[in-house]
DNA sequence: TCTGGGGTCCTAGGACCC
DNA sequence: TCTGGGGTCCTAGGACCC
């Protein structure tokens, strides 16, 4: 059965809210940042990508190649909620949303097309509503499936729309650099630029045996997509699957020798953790913690309990007794929490009383940080440390434990 | 200009058990 | 006493996405 799919991905979609917010900043060159002095540019307008300013570079580097920058802090409420309502309008023309990131959704009109006329139709409907209620812009793709919407999308910036007939995707693949296909990233590219593959056309018709030997169980889906072939369907928000793991990490200031430090910053983690955790009624049985040095070398160490926690201090106590086996060679630039192997679990009663105490006291965090902010009630020694506020999470969802960390 | 944060999936190797 | 193979779980790391 013939699918029509629309992927669109809102333009320069934080700093457009923030030139939305506050007119003084329409027309100007800005760039969304995080907080902290070693933050870099998570979203910049179009003024100042026309000066070369990226996302991902240093506040510095930005400066430098557009003075007249203004850089604005994140705020990760606003932009939730303006998906929140985008999401909202889109439904307006099929239950099958799914929401890709915090700037980007998918669309299956499949069945909306009689009702609506076409493809077409619906994108101009929703560009002319984000513009009036949002004042913003986004670039649409029409296609056969998820990977040739996004392909799509893509190709007009910002406010465009690119339709891929069923009849024009041979046509479109033949000469198509294998980089543009979301799913193969650089790394990628480069091991098929070794066995003469470029374009997706050479890679629709590759052998199927050298690409199972050179790139595993992958290898025939590598094909697929060079043909334009996508079968994944159009996840609604409503039956997207559980998270598999929930984690913080944060970079710091200056980087970070002293052992103590890094156990206060390690609680500071393991509250954030474990309170989206416990908000969204997950509870995990590994823990992992992740080292950056100080001349960036990264690494993990996990440890599995044998039971799922969820509290703070469980995790801050394996996440310790890791930090407590390892020899640190550098000063520590970051240090993050990642609670894995998660499984659903409805607070239940506990049994022992320390753990009944434990878990009441984490309910009162949880209720009043919800209510008046991260860090509102907290534990004693995590005052002594800097006020840290989450930088931005492009991965944000609007239900799940994701929304927990906005 | 010194380089953010939050995820998912896959692979490889080792421990352990039958 | 030695050896082989299969299955499962765990850990570490890489590639990729936003």
């Amino acid at each position: 059965m013939q699918r029509t799919v629309i992927h669109l991905d809102m333009n320069a979609f934080f700093a457009s809210v923030e030139q939305q917010r506050n007119p003084a900043l329409r027309g100007r060159p800005i760039a969304v940042v995080g907080s902290g002095i070693r933050t870099v540019v998570t979203t910049a307008s179009y003024e100042a990508r026309a000066c070369g300013v990226k996302t991902g570079m240093t506040m510095g580097e930005a400066r430098s190649r557009c003075p007249d920058i203004v850089f604005v802090p994140a705020n990760n409420g606003r932009y939730a909620d303006t998906c929140s309502r985008f999401v909202a309008l889109c439904h307006g023309f099929t239950p099958f949303v799914e929401v890709f990131s915090i700037d980007e959704v998918f669309l299956d009109v499949t069945g909306s097309l009689r009702l609506f006329g076409s493809a077409r139709s619906i994108v101009h409907t929703i560009k002319q509503e984000l513009r009036a209620r949002f004042g913003l812009t986004c670039s649409a793709g029409i296609a056969p499936n998820k990977l040739l919407a996004k392909l799509a999308s893509d190709m007009e910036k910002p406010d465009g729309l690119v339709e891929i007939r069923p009849e024009e995707v041979a046509g479109f693949m033949e000469h198509l650099p294998v980089g543009k296909l979301c799913g193969i990233g650089s790394c990628t590219e480069q091991k098929l630029a070794l066995i003469g593959i470029t374009t997706c056309g050479e890679l629709g018709r590759a052998d199927p045996l050298l690409l199972r030997r050179h790139f595993g169980v992958i290898g025939e889906q590598l094909i697929r997509m060079g043909r334009g072939e996508d079968d994944s369907p159009v996840v609604p928000v409503t039956e997207g699957s559980d998270p598999k793991s929930i984690g913080h990490s944060m970079t710091f200031e200056q980087d970070i020798a002293c052992r103590q430090t890094l156990e206060g910053h390690l609680l500071r983690l393991a509250e954030m953790v474990g309170r989206r955790a416990r908000c969204a009624g997950f509870a995990g049985r590994t823990v992992a913690v992740t080292v950056r040095y100080r001349d960036f070398t990264t690494f993990t160490r996990r440890r599995s309990v044998s039971r799922l926690i969820c509290d703070t201090l469980d995790i801050y106590e394996v996440a310790r007794s890791i930090l407590a086996s390892l020899r640190l060679r550098q000063a520590v630039r970051l240090l993050g929490i990642t609670l894995g192997n998660l499984a659903r679990q409805p607070r239940q009663l506990e049994l022992l009383p320390e753990r009944q105490r434990q878990q009441a006291i984490s309910r009162v965090l949880d209720e009043v940080n919800s209510r008046y902010g991260d860090f509102t009630l907290t534990f004693g020694s995590l005052l002594a440390l800097d006020k840290y506020t989450s930088v931005i999470s492009p991965s944000w969802r609007p239900c799940g434990p994701r929304r927990a960390a906005v």
